[in-house]
DNA sequence: TATAATTGTTAGACATGTCTAACAATTATG
DNA sequence: CATAATTGTTAGACATGTCTAACAATTATA
């Protein structure tokens, strides 16, 4: 019987920091401890610190003043981290309507905690309203008119019996 | 010019705190440490150390052995987080269809971090999907069927032009 | 290629918030 | 009302993750 290696659950900074050299790493771009630090907005002896860290769980591939490179197990954790990213930022863009910018900051704080369950129903949300035209006009336009004007919009009302 | 004293800002743990103090102390119940304990999950040396620090932010009121009362500015405080928790709850319940502890689960991480716009609109949210009835049938119920059967009920496509 | 600028590391302080162990106060009960 | 049970506090350890200061390695450049 073959035991699975549990996958050891994450802090929220070191989340950060896998999700952030993922970024950095994109197209094989070298990784830097100074771009790691700006990204996230902390000193760079936090950033050693880190790699240190996630050297010892085998997530990263780090020795002294060498190579930033995510394993392939760090890198699974981090495609992870930057679905839910993803996803969150699709879902208050889209869904809510909320500027690129907060949409950002909220999903950079609530990936870190969301249930899966709750991510996926997220996601799904988000597939749903932009598949469904629901009778000619869509759902977020009908919502934007609520958000505008504090009262449904006439083809809500004027179908509703009571 | 009267200089407006700055709210401080909490930390998720001083929030907790904050809330389970007004959660139990609802209807003039006395609020015990171990209570408060239980509540939270931690030990009790855990709520005496964070009664100590609300106690100097003057947001709790309490003296060894004693009472443990809000504040009007910490009950203020916490009226807040109940507020983001109980609409994140509703959110999650009403708009995603998820049941009610994970809801709670959520709700209960999500409320430390989340904007006040996202928040704001989440609430319109649930708002606007109750009270528009689109149609003839109302939108979470669409969704479901989406949830359920992974694509889209009937009077969604058959509507939609292209 | 010597020197300067930049980048990275180490050491250790500090803040937050948790815990256990030991003790103190309060409350319940025989 | 004395003693036991419960509740609460203090002291101090510990984990996480940040920072500054000092130093080391690397890279750029005069």
């Amino acid at each position: 019987m073959v035991r699975q290696e549990a996958q050891r659950e994450q802090t929220a900074s070191m989340e950060d920091y896998l999700e952030a050299i993922a970024n950095l790493g994109e197209g094989k771009k070298v990784v830097r401890v100074k771009q790691i630090s700006e990204m996230l907005g902390v000193k760079m002896p936090s950033v050693t610190s880190a790699l240190k860290k996630l050297s010892e769980q085998e997530l990263v591939e780090h020795e002294r003043y060498g190579q930033i490179k995510l394993t392939p197990e760090g890198d699974k954790v981090a495609r992870n981290v930057i679905y839910r990213h993803e996803a969150l930022t699709h879902f208050f863009a889209q869904a809510l309507g909320i500027n690129h910018e907060t949409a950002e900051e909220d999903a950079c704080k609530i990936e870190h905690v969301i249930s899966p369950l709750s991510m996926e129903r997220m996601a799904k949300f988000v597939e749903f309203i932009e598949a469904c035209p629901l009778g000619g006009t869509n759902f977020p336009s009908r919502y934007e008119y609520y958000l505008e004007h504090g009262e449904l919009p006439q083809d809500c009302s004027k179908r509703s019996v009571k």
